[in-house]
DNA sequence: GTTTACATGTAATCCGTTACATGATTGA
DNA sequence: TCAATCATGTAACGGATTACATGTAAAC
């Protein structure tokens, strides 16, 4: 017995790269080949999906009545297959934003969770974004504790290249860190974006 | 007919989870619970490898004849498998740890790179170790450097979240750049380890 | 006397990679 | 005409997750 954590209809949770799939055609309407040149096109392409994931993926989603396809207008040439959401789709890619940030993961997947800042804008109101911030700083911020505790009890007697590269870990998720609490102090001070 | 990167003698590369299962072996002999251990007891643990993941895994390494079962001494209790490199498994990590940096993959395969130089020391003369680790700075520079200029462009014309996102990315891949600059430094200064 | 740590495995299922297949359109 | 881009797929294979199976030894 599973327990229940965002399930949709047909019964299990979505993949990353689903999430991210739908989160993208909820957006911005898109064909399979779209999406790829997205990966391959934004900072987004240090994952590259092959044809095997992607279009496979888009016939799940589909299967699961979170994304349909629109009717192809051009006869001519192959057809375009693009995609938009169905509201069963929005509604399970606005409940994937508003999932809280699991402190457990927060390093293991540290660029899901900025993927899921990048697409809050216009679809979470600017005091959940700021409370997603701060769970997610606050996750970081122990993550990190933990890392220096560790280091600085390797830095006694542990060897030389294990420790350097224990220091790497902490450099980074330092930075990330201080992004998260210089992001929270940018979207407070500036004026939300109105609704309309 | 597959290009010639690294094959062992089975004819296929190792995944990176078996590099370093092989790399642990190979700087001290342990057991799939030792090995379980180390995963969850230090920084590694951000991956907790299942039992269906390690021990077919190590089972695998056990059949391309890169590891070997020592006989186990006790015999009450549950026999434990306590897994040594045999000579081509240490040759094939030494080979695993010698790989250039391929520039492509220095954002994706971070923690791998990192990986691959906290097993170096002891195994790689220390000149060899300043050679990787510059060419992974000229790797994450140029990287960097990519990403900034993106994030020059997206700042003209692009929506707010991702801008920020991307400064994220911008952020600590310069904090990664300024560590493999630093651990150069310190590397470059410090007396090579003896060889003794 | 029951939980926790030690210790190693298998089976079902699913997803991703690699490689291959197919075909139209555009530009050099 | 030849290459690159557009555009969508399938098949074989392999590895990971989840869940299950099994048992000992130590500690509380």
């Amino acid at each position: 017995m599973r327990q229940g954590r965002l399930l949709n209809m047909a019964g299990r949770e979505l993949t990353a790269f689903e999430h991210i799939l739908l989160g993208r055609i909820c957006s911005d309407p898109s064909s399979g080949y779209d999406l790829k040149r997205v990966f391959a096109r934004t900072p987004m392409g240090v994952y590259q999906p092959s044809s095997g994931a992607l279009y496979p993926a888009l016939r799940r989603l589909e299967r699961m009545n979170l994304i349909k396809a629109q009717a192809d207008a051009s006869e001519t040439s192959r057809p375009r297959r693009v995609y938009g959401p169905t509201a069963e789709g929005s509604a399970a890619h606005a409940a994937w934003l508003r999932q809280p940030v699991e402190p457990a993961t927060v390093a293991r997947d540290l660029g899901l969770h900025l993927m899921r800042f990048a697409m809050m804008e216009h679809q979470v109101p600017r005091s959940e974004v700021l409370a997603y911030l701060t769970s997610f700083r606050d996750a970081l911020a122990a993550f990190t504790a933990n890392l220096e505790r560790f280091s600085a009890a390797a830095s006694l007697h542990g060897a030389l290249h294990p420790r350097l590269a224990l220091e790497h870990g902490v450099a980074v998720h330092q930075a990330s860190l201080r992004w998260a609490e210089d992001t929270i102090a940018t979207l407070s001070a500036a004026a939300p974006p109105v609704a309309s």
